[in-house]
DNA sequence: CTAAGTTATGCAAAGGTTTGCATAACGGTC
DNA sequence: GACCGTTATGCAAACCTTTGCATAACTTAG
């Protein structure tokens, strides 16, 4: 149906050079006449021309087009990473193609196959799992990416990503502030870069407040609901249940939400709770949820920036990134007077409990 | 960087074509040797070999791609629809290029653009505003296109969505079982297909229950948040209040309840809300939300099966398919006993309250 | 009148893949 | 020895665009 430059050509009489050159409105560094540019203009007007994107990117070897790919589009957070960046790239005159890893990594290397042979000029990923072989080999072919919110500590690569070990520190202290000591953390998927450093956060806040870091209060698998509500379940069945739950995702948070409100459990009288990620929605659920928040325009912003600057300059060094988290707090934490209980030594030194120093 | 196929065939010195049946595991179809089979099956892994799907798709003129546009990714409704797209499409081996209008016409018009140059094979679109002279070309080119949620009247296309008459039908006839007769409706953007006939469902509950439609308590221009907000600022300072608010999208219902935040309104007590769209979180809000749902899963499954069916016989007589929506009662709509009030004469033969009929 | 410059345009290759048609070499049949 | 059927492979066109190089027809300068 569509036409093509040849198209053009026979019809106008001309060759096709001339009608691929007025089409790029080069008519006057080819100095073609204004006659012949207005006959081609309104034959390729009349023929519906468009041009063929396959073929001018063959061509040129280039595509405009940066691949993005992300764990899990439903998830709020990611969808407002995309939203951003897809207005950013747009700025920039890129378009751009969202794969959902479905927190996959078999799905996430398929993608970057299939993005791979569209021959995309960049790519922006936030990483599912812990392994970064295929990461590594856009690299090492010298294709512009760079890595959101989930990277490697290992893999020298472009990256932005929100300071996760402040944000949790930010998190944790407060509610130790709050007077809370039996913290739960409700993780997401182990060994991801967030999830790591997430949980180091936590275990610095413990630590540095000489709270015995007790291991089983950190669970939890995945950055998914169901993972929220099936660890909340069982942290509840404790026998000697958390006074704090600290989550590593927003989603999570949902499902602790649900769980809580099956058992019954007031939220924040019985139990607090506090996020990372900080969705829209959190000023309204019930209680407010009290949430760490990141910069997700920011992230968006920077993302763009250092891949565009990347493509333009392949050369430059690699840079690490990561930007300020806030605390936002609402109304899901709840002050505690924290029970003085002796139990529990440790190695002599330690005692669970904030305020029991040295026994 | 990556290697070709004119590389293969140097290295092992067999022809081009002899690579290409290689490589499509076409070796018994053209019985082509095993062992030749093997030395290029080896030389294009040692080349790092990765098919260039630009020049494919234009050899091929096909480029197993379907576009994919929406008005709002970050609208939990849309990041919903396109996650489930996305899971049904790669099961049928399609791969997508998502478009994020940002309920911009024009950045629509330029996405199919863009989309069109690209020779995708089929259209998955949920379009914002109310001309289609673009949607009607895709489909005049005889390109699969599939509507969903948001098509036209007007346009004879492949749609699903949900039936938006019954949804408001549903959630009307409630707030007026529960006794309520001032109910707001705070629209979408008006004009499009969804918003026209949730205002229509409004309506016609409204008539049947003979309660007098108050043009003031139509109001509201888009599905975003700060309209809701707006609106209902603007209603809440109304002289005569609604008692029931009935939103159009679900970020819309977000921004009503900021604002009754703000006024110290208390809901259900001093309002009751209920919105279309049932996002994840409803049930977590303060009040649990009662909202419409619309079947997701089941919108995505429909598109894709259509398109599907679209681009393999694509003389079909073409289809419009209307799902059931579906109720989730929560708390955030009070029962309250109807005010008897006389006042307000329509024309002698409505009078607004429900109790009162016939004066 | 010749050389050089300008104007307006065309030729053909290149980018990588797919595929209809051809063919060479060989074994077998009549 | 003429013919046919396999087996294994190659040739070259086609998909559409871009672009370096060429050139024909004029004009102007010297």
């Amino acid at each position: 149906m569509s036409s093509t430059l040849k198209d053009i050509a026979n019809k106008t009489g001309v060759s096709v050079s001339t009608v691929s050159r007025v089409l790029h409105d080069d008519s006057k560094k080819y100095k073609i006449s204004v006659e012949t540019t207005a006959r081609v203009k309104s034959a390729a007007k009349d023929l519906g021309y468009r041009v063929n994107a396959l073929a001018r990117g063959l061509r040129q070897q280039k595509t405009s087009e940066v691949g993005i790919i992300v764990p899990d589009i439903s998830n709020p957070f990611f969808s407002e990473i995309v939203k951003n960046l897809a207005g950013e790239l747009r700025k920039k005159g890129y378009n751009f193609i969202v794969y959902d890893s479905d927190e996959d990594p078999n799905i996430e290397i398929s993608g970057v196959k299939s993005l791979l042979e569209k021959r995309v000029d960049g790519f922006i990923i936030a990483s599912v799992g812990q392994d970064f072989a295929h990461i590594k080999k856009i690299r090492d072919a010298e294709i512009p990416i760079v890595m959101v919110d989930r990277c490697f500590a290992d893999l020298d690569v472009d990256s932005v990503s929100v300071d996760n070990v402040k944000g949790s520190l930010l998190a944790v202290n407060y509610l130790i502030k709050e007077g809370h000591s039996r913290i739960a953390f409700i993780q997401g998927l182990p060994g991801t870069y967030a999830n790591e450093n997430r949980l180091k956060g936590y275990k610095i806040a413990l630590q540095q407040a000489d709270i015995l870091i007790d291991e089983q209060l950190i669970v939890g698998d995945d950055f998914r609901t169901f993972n929220g509500y099936l660890k909340t379940k069982s942290l509840l069945s404790l026998s000697n249940p958390p006074t704090a739950i600290f989550t590593a995702g927003d989603l999570i948070a949902l499902g602790a939400l649900e769980a809580c409100k099956e058992n019954n459990i007031i939220i924040p009288n019985d139990l607090s709770l506090i996020t990372f990620d900080d969705p829209v929605f959190a000023s309204y659920l019930s209680p407010a949820l009290s949430a760490v928040e990141q910069p997700t325009l920011k992230i968006a912003e920077m993302a763009v920036a250092m891949l565009y600057n990347r493509i333009k300059n392949p050369g430059d060094e690699r840079r690490r990134i990561l930007l300020e988290p806030k605390l936002n707090i609402r109304s899901s934490v709840e002050q505690i007077t924290p029970l003085i209980n002796i139990s529990q030594f440790n190695d002599g030194k330690k005692v669970s409990g904030s305020l029991i120093k040295g026994t």
